[in-house]
DNA sequence: CGCCGCACTGAACAAGTGTTTAATGTGTTG
DNA sequence: CAACACATTAAACACTTGTTCAGTGCGGCG
C-alpha cells in the first residue's frame, strides 16, 4: 500500500536514519526528523526498532556489513580500495562514508569492529605484497599495518578539510587523481632525501632517558608523525 | 564594561565547557552539566556568554589560540611537535586534543581556521627542510603539505583505535616510542621496495580515460592511499 | 462472516533542553 | 548613607526530545 518504490518500510527507515545520522550526528538527528525523511510516523520507528538506540545499532551493523563484508568489497583491497569503490558510486556511498566517519570517532563496539575489519584487510593486503617481494622489510609489522590503515582513513575523516585545502568541492574524482601520484611517490620513496632524521631518532632511542648532550634539541626522545622541526 | 576581575569564573566555565564538549560532544553536553562542573548555575553561563552557541564560539577560539598561536607552540614544528608538546603535559592537553578532534570533523569556520594554521605550520616546516636539502623533490608541494598534515592528525583523531589496536591505553609515551622508528622509516624510505606500483599508476594516468585493456584490473585510473590490491 | 495479527497513526507524557525573568547579594562610588 | 553596577541564583517558560498509549484499518484465516 505504501507508495513509490515498494521498498520495505523497515529498510526505508534504516536508510533515512543512516542519512540523518551521517548528516547531523546521532544526537542532533531526531526521530521525528528521520520519520519525516522516511515518510512514516515517529511511533513506527520505535515499533520497528524498539528505541532510538536500537535503531542506531541496526544502522551500525548495516553500515559495517555493507562496507566490509558485503560482496567482499574490500576483502583484498584495504581502505584504499574501499575509497575507490565508493567514488565509483558516489551517490550511494556518500552517506555511508559520512556515517563511517562519525562511527570511527565514537566509542562504540561497532566502531571497534569496523576498525578491526579494516585493519585486517590492510594486513592481508600488505602480507600479500610482502610475499610478492614488493615491501621493504618492516621493523614492526603491527605498527605498519595500523599506520597504513590510519593513513588510508585520514582523507575520509578529514575529507572536508582535504578538499577545501586543495580548492576542491568534496572528494571529487579530480581531487583523487591529483592525490594519486604524490601519495604513491610517498609510499614508494618516502619524503626525505637521506637518513639524517632516521638515524638521529634511532640514536636518541638508544640512549635510555634524558635530554641529549649536543646542541639545541635535535631529537629529544620520541617523535610522532611528520618527524620534527629544527 | 567587562572588567578583568570576573575572569576567574568565566575561565572556569570555559574550561568546564571545553572538557564537557570534548568528552560528550557539543549536543550531548548540556548547560546544566557544564554549570555543575564549573560550580555555578546554568543561568550564569548564559549571562556570561549570551548563549550556548556563544560559549561554543569562545571555546573554539580559545582552543585554536592555545594550540596554534599561544607561545608559538607549533610555529616551527607542525602537527608532530604539537603532539610531542601535548604528551609532555598530558593532563592539561588531553581535553584540548579531544576538543580539537571534535572540531576538525565538524564544519565550523573555527575548524577551517585551525586546519589552515596547522597546514601553514607544516608548510613552513617542510620548506625549511627542503631548503636544507633534506626533502626529495615533490611533484605537487600543496598535496604533500596537506597529506603530511592529514597524516599527522590521523593518530590524534583515531587515537582510540590506534591505541586499542596496538594494545595500549591511550596515547601513552610507550605507544609513541613504539611508533617513532617505523613511522620515521616510512617517511624516509617509503613502504615499497621498488617502483612497480608507482610506474603502473603513472602509466595509467597517462592514458586519458577508459578501463585498461589488459587483464583483471591492475590499475584502472586513480588510487587513493595505500596503493591497491591484487 | 468474525476474529486475530500487525503495520501504522495522532495524541499525550515525562523528562530534558536552552533561555528568560525577577530577585538577591555584594562591592564600589558619589 | 543611598545609588548604582554587576555577579549570581532559583524558578519558570516554551519547546523538543524519546517513548507510550489507545486506537484504526486492513489482510488472512477459521
Amino acid at each position: 500500500m505504501r507508495s513509490a518504490s515498494d521498498a520495505p518500510t523497515r529498510d526505508r527507515i534504516r536508510d533515512a536514519a543512516i542519512a540523518a545520522f551521517a548528516e547531523r550526528g546521532f544526537d542532533a538527528a531526531s526521530l521525528r526528523d528521520i520519520a519525516q525523511r522516511a515518510g512514516v510516523s515517529a511511533a513506527l520507528i520505535v515499533h520497528h526498532f524498539g528505541s532510538k538506540d536500537g535503531l542506531r545499532e541496526e544502522c551500525d551493523a548495516y553500515v559495517v556489513q555493507t562496507l566490509v563484508t558485503d560482496k567482499g568489497r574490500i576483502a583484498g583491497g584495504g581502505a584504499s580500495a574501499m575509497m575507490r569503490e565508493a567514488l565509483a558510486d558516489r551517490q550511494r556511498y556518500e552517506p555511508l562514508l559520512d556515517y563511517m566517519s562519525r562511527m570511527l570517532t565514537s566509542d562504540t563496539a561497532a566502531a571497534d569492529d569496523l576498525f578491526d575489519s579494516l585493519t585486517a584487510a590492510t594486513r592481508t593486503l600488505l602480507e600479500q605484497q610482502a610475499a610478492a617481494g614488493m615491501l621493504r622489510p618492516q621493523s614492526d609489522m603491527d605498527v605498519t599495518v595500523t599506520a597504513v590503515t590510519l593513513y588510508g582513513l585520514a582523507p575520509v575523516l578529514l575529507r572536508r578539510q582535504l578538499a577545501r585545502s586543495l580548492g576542491e568541492d568534496g572528494l571529487t574524482e579530480t581531487l583523487l587523481r591529483r592525490l594519486t601520484l604524490p601519495l604513491l611517490e610517498f609510499y614508494t620513496h618516502g619524503l626525505y632525501a637521506d637518513d639524517r632524521l632516521l638515524t638521529a631518532a634511532h640514536d636518541a632511542l638508544e640512549r635510555p632517558i634524558g635530554p641529549p648532550s649536543g646542541k639545541g634539541d635535535n631529537e629529544p626522545y620520541q617523535d610522532p608523525d611528520p618527524p620534527l622541526a629544527e
